[in-house]
Parts: structure tokens; sequence; C-alpha cells
DNA sequence: ATGCTAACTTACCAATCGGTAAGTGGTCAA
DNA sequence: TTGACCACTTACCGATTGGTAAGTTAGCAT
């Protein structure tokens, strides 16, 4: 007997990617379950309904940035937060995946009063930026300000990556990947050190 | 006989709304045409098909944008960028629709070869851009990742407010605006003066 | 052997989807 | 007066939606 925990999470791996892609109304549980590979009623046997299985994949979401971040852990902060925007974005690349997703659920989260399960993510970026050097002095406003326009700019350039580069062209697309990274760097170094 | 334009017109900005609100897939007809306080075949008579109507909606969107641009010339073009990033914010912040519009139009970009037609729209940025004293010597690729960076960091900002309303309260979210307007403002002298 | 439970399946449901077909009523040129 | 045209309506369509009901199959403790 399959354990439990493992065709659960590979249905949320399979949500994951779908919500990501279509957002949650241009994703059905049909196309859910033929990605899975079984039947729609399997999914709504460990999820009650298409909202319970968009929230789960929501949580896991949370959890997984939240390891990135921490896996990379630094003793400097400014080093740390600059080691994980650089890996964010480098992966993200090659997987939008976690990106697309979290600007959906900002986009939908008007309509439904849903938990939203990243807090502790955002918080724990907030402390690490109030360890810097250029970052104690700042206002916990100013931080969050900051922390906000850092991840902003890195999750709108990963999901325009694909409109610029058919508006410019795959090569003008690779050069402004270059080119983010740096500046992304660039921003943490101005802001974090004094 | 009412002047076939208007009722056009007036239709594309119920559907903007509701596009901008819920999003391509999030829409239905039935439910445009109650907004609109028509039948669903008058929708369908003057755009083929919900695609035809998500189109002229984007269109729209982009000469509204370009619109707002070229209102806020002015001989100096850093002063010029430095006006249009407020007052886009500023508006933003009483009306979010059209900033969603566009997320939720990148976010579709995927599936479906459309035309963007915000290419101006960037390209005239971009100009503006290489006009400011500060702008001139840099590279082209480097105008474009500034110019992604500041309306990224915009429009993303406006869309995670009723996030971050919801999980800091609404008074963190407003003293987050007021310091974002700032960040833009800095942001702007940094690159353009010299 | 038996009964219980977890992990499914097939069959089915009303509601809604985008879209087609065939009119209806009013305006306007001839 | 007529006839063409435009904006729009009612009626309808097959396909798909999220979800329910009722089995079926396998493993496992007793």
């Amino acid at each position: 007997m399959k354990p439990s925990g493992d065709a659960k999470s590979a249905y949320i791996a399979v949500a994951t990617r779908r919500f990501a892609m279509d957002g949650f109304h241009g994703t059905s549980l049909s196309h859910l379950a033929k990605d899975a590979g079984v039947s729609k009623q399997a999914l709504l046997h460990f999820f009650k309904t298409k909202e319970a299985l968009y929230a789960a994949t929501l949580t896991a979401l949370a959890d997984r940035m939240m390891q990135d971040l921490i896996a990379c852990r630094h003793a400097d902060p400014a080093q740390w937060l600059s080691d994980y925007f650089a890996t964010l974005c480098q992966n993200a690349y090659a997987d939008p995946t976690d990106m697309r997703l979290v600007v959906h659920a900002l986009l939908d989260s008007d309509q439904n009063a849903r938990k939203w399960p990243l807090r502790p993510y955002l918080d724990e970026l907030i402390r690490i930026t109030s360890d810097t050097s250029g970052g104690r002095t700042a206002q916990v406003s100013v931080q969050l300000a900051w922390v906000s326009q850092m991840i902003g700019m890195i999750q709108y350039h990963i999901i325009s990556v694909p409109t610029v580069s058919g508006m410019y062209g795959a090569d003008t697309a690779t050069v402004l990947q270059v080119e983010m990274v740096k500046r992304i760097e660039h921003a943490v170094h101005e802001f974090c050190s004094n």
C-alpha cells in the first residue's frame, strides 16, 4: 500500500504547476487529474474542494520559500540576502513556477479572505534585513518597503520574461536577465552596507 | 439611435474592470453582460469571441497608459519620469484596475501568442530615460532593465496592497504606500541625475 | 476468516461555459 | 412606403465545470 503522504504531495506538486501556469480559474480538476494520472475523485478524496487543494499548494509554496531562504543562511546578514536573492532569481529562470504562483495568489487575494501563509517568510526577510549594518538604522516601515521592493522587482521580472522575450527577442531577454541580477546585487549592497 | 462607438467602449470599460479583477478565465460573458445591463449576445455582436473582447481591453489599456505618460510631459526628462511614476502610483491607489490588468496579461501571455500592445509605451519610457543626464551614458540594456525595474516595483506593489493590508493591517499598508512613493522618487533621482 | 479503513473507481448530477441561429424593433436613405 | 441595416433579444446548443453517491480493491489488525 502506498503511504498516503506520497500520493498527496504528488497531487500538490501537479496542482502547483498547473495553478502557477493557468491560475485558479484557468485550472480544472479534470486537467489536474489527467496530469496526475488518476481520476478526478482521487483528488477530492484528499482535498474536499478545489479551493482546499489550492490552499494546500499555497501552504506548500510558503514552506518551500522559507526553506530556500534558510538554506542560504550566512553569518553576514547582507551576504545572506545577497546570496538568497541571487539564487532565487537563478532558480526562477530555470523554473518560474513558484514566482508565478505567488503573483497569481496576490491577484486572487481580494475575493476570498484567504489566510496568507507567506507572512513568516516575509517576517524572516525583514528580520534579516534589520540585522544588516545598513538596515539596522532604518524604521520597520522602511525595511518592509525595501523587502517588498526587492521581491517585487524579482517576481515581476520573472513573470515578464516571456513577454519581454516576445517583444524584444530572446537575446535581449537574456541580456536583461544578466543586467537584472546585477541590479539586484547592487540594490542589496546599497541598502545593507553602510 | 445610439452611436455605436459609445456602447462598444462602454462594454470595454465593463470588461476592463472585470478582467482586471478576476482575470480572463475568472470572467464569464454572462457576468460581463449583467454588469453592462445587456444580454450576452450584445457583447458578441461587437466582439466575435471572448478572446477578441479581451484583446480589445488590452489595446484600450495600452492607449490609456501611453496617454497618461504623455500627459506628464515635461521639458526635463528626469522630472517627466518622476512626475509620471508618482501620478501612476497615486492613481493606482485610487483605482488599481489598470495595474492589475497588466499583471494578469503578463501571466496569460504564455498560452497564446498574443500581440502585445504595450510595446510603444515601453519604448517611449526607454526613450525618455535615454534623454536624462544619468541615463544617457547607460547602454540600452541597462535602460531597459531600469525601466522594467521601475514599473515592476510599482505594479507589484499595487497588486500586493490587499495582501499586505490583510497581513499587517491597513495602517501599515498606508505607511508602506507613503514609503514606496519616496523610494520611487529616490530611484528616479539616483538613476537619472548625475 | 473477518471486519475496518484508506485509496481509489465509475456513474451521475445540476449549473454554467462560450458560442450559434433566428428573429425583433428602430433608424435612415431612396 | 419600402427595404436595408444596425443594435440587440430570446431560445437553444454541446461541452465542461465542481461536486455527490455508491461501489471496489487492497492492506492490516484482531
